[in-house]
DNA sequence: GCCGATTTGTCCGTATGTATC
DNA sequence: CGATACATACGGACAAATCGG
């Protein structure tokens, strides 16, 4: 059960519109209406419906009412907007997640690595490549690079599970936001070979890069995740201006 | 000048952070602090600062402070979480933009497209194929959907200038918001000869679906936008849980 | 076109909880 | 432990947009 009541009355109204108990198109009850249903202020319940505004389930008009327009997306996508990791994301869609585990070791940063991976030069940093599977078909291979003082005793065994529990149920470490740049670039050889890929066909890749931050403000994790084409699917929801 | 108070203080420390008057890693000023200079209520100064958050611009910490770690980043980019036209966008960062219009022609929704686009079978829409250059190079080519009875009056010389002014200022449109999916897909004939491309290199675009929301909650545009991949680059911040 | 009721948007002040140092 | 800082929550006031009479 989560902590705060805002966050309660985000996932009820959530999953209320994901179970059609509100129509498409209609409008949610209003404000008013929902204060009194939840019994709780109007801020509270207002930061609710914000989140379900980001999450692009409703619109909000002024004047007028709250609008659902959620419809359902498939589900192999990955969301915009939030972290979540591969095992998470897999589990919370249903599919059978595997993660393998090609190369665990680690060196310097060097002038090349830290300009691609925002590094100080001179850092140590594990470097592990590992290749995620969804329901046995290898979808993405991943190029982490963790920065060695803020993860002490990371092991393959770790890696071969989640590293994100790891970080943060057995170093509490607290992870705070994550920039990511998404672009396309050409296949190589070792995509092709790990994929299963076949430049002939499809020679490019998806590649998200991203910057990991924790709560001491260092950003201890620089990845770049090269995802199969053909399978790559990334979700948005842009708002007009006001949060 | 904008509207709100908080809208005004969110752009002015946007401004100085960009400005790096606040240092990268360093701690902005306490929100108590904050809030005697701006003269403003504790809430007011808090939304400013969750607008920065998911900007990307700075971290909360409890107990600690706000972090600033904005790093500033190339110009030619998309940024996900707005809306924003292909001329703001050239616009704000200083770039020469261009538009050709290829194609301006309407017809009825059939069910294949219906599909595709989202709208209901049987639907009158305009479709328009319009080339957007950055500084004299093609760069996206869109396919553009806009249901004809939310939109009257689009011409092929509105096309050519911003569709998007029209809609706000000439129809007094609101647009609420835009759900969309990147993907990546096979290079078509088209997209090499308006692009300018040769499929022996990147065999692939990068691709833009995207369904957009106005006011009385009627999607009146889809739109496909394909990259190329070789300029394409999309930023996103993704923030812990909390809003 | 105006007015009033409804509904969301903005803003304020205050109290309490919780994490950091 | 106390001081500081952010997080959550409440209640109230007024503004602005929508809609129906």
């Amino acid at each position: 059960m989560p902590k705060s009541i805002y966050e309660n009355i985000y996932r009820d109204l959530k999953q209320k519109i994901e179970q059609k108990i509100f129509a498409y198109q209609e409008l949610l009850p209003s404000e008013h209406t929902l204060i009194q249903t939840y019994g709780c202020s109007r801020n509270t319940l207002r930061r609710a419906i914000s989140r379900l505004v980001t999450d692009g389930y409703v619109q909000t008009i002024q004047g007028k009412g709250v609008r659902n327009i959620y419809e359902p997306v498939e589900q192999t996508a990955f969301t915009l907007g939030e972290i979540e990791s591969f095992e998470e994301s897999a589990q919370r869609s249903g599919n059978r997640a595997f993660t393998k585990v090609l190369l665990f070791t680690e060196f310097e940063i060097n002038e090349k690595l830290s300009l691609c991976t925002g590094f100080p030069i001179g850092a140590r940093v594990y470097y592990i490549q590992r290749l995620h599977y969804l329901n046995d078909i290898p979808l993405i291979l991943n190029h982490n690079y963790f920065l060695q003082e803020a993860i002490p005793g990371l092991t393959k065994e770790i890696a071969e599970k989640s590293i994100y529990q790891y970080l943060e149920q057995t170093l509490h470490m607290t992870i705070i936001n994550s920039k990511r740049i998404m672009t396309v670039e050409k296949m190589t050889q070792i995509d092709e070979k790990y994929l299963n890929m076949n430049s002939e066909d499809y020679n490019c890749m998806a590649v998200v890069s991203s910057q990991t931050y924790n709560s001491d403000g260092v950003m201890f994790e620089y990845t770049q995740s090269r995802h199969r084409p053909d399978y790559f699917r990334f979700y948005d929801n842009a708002v007009r201006k006001p949060f």
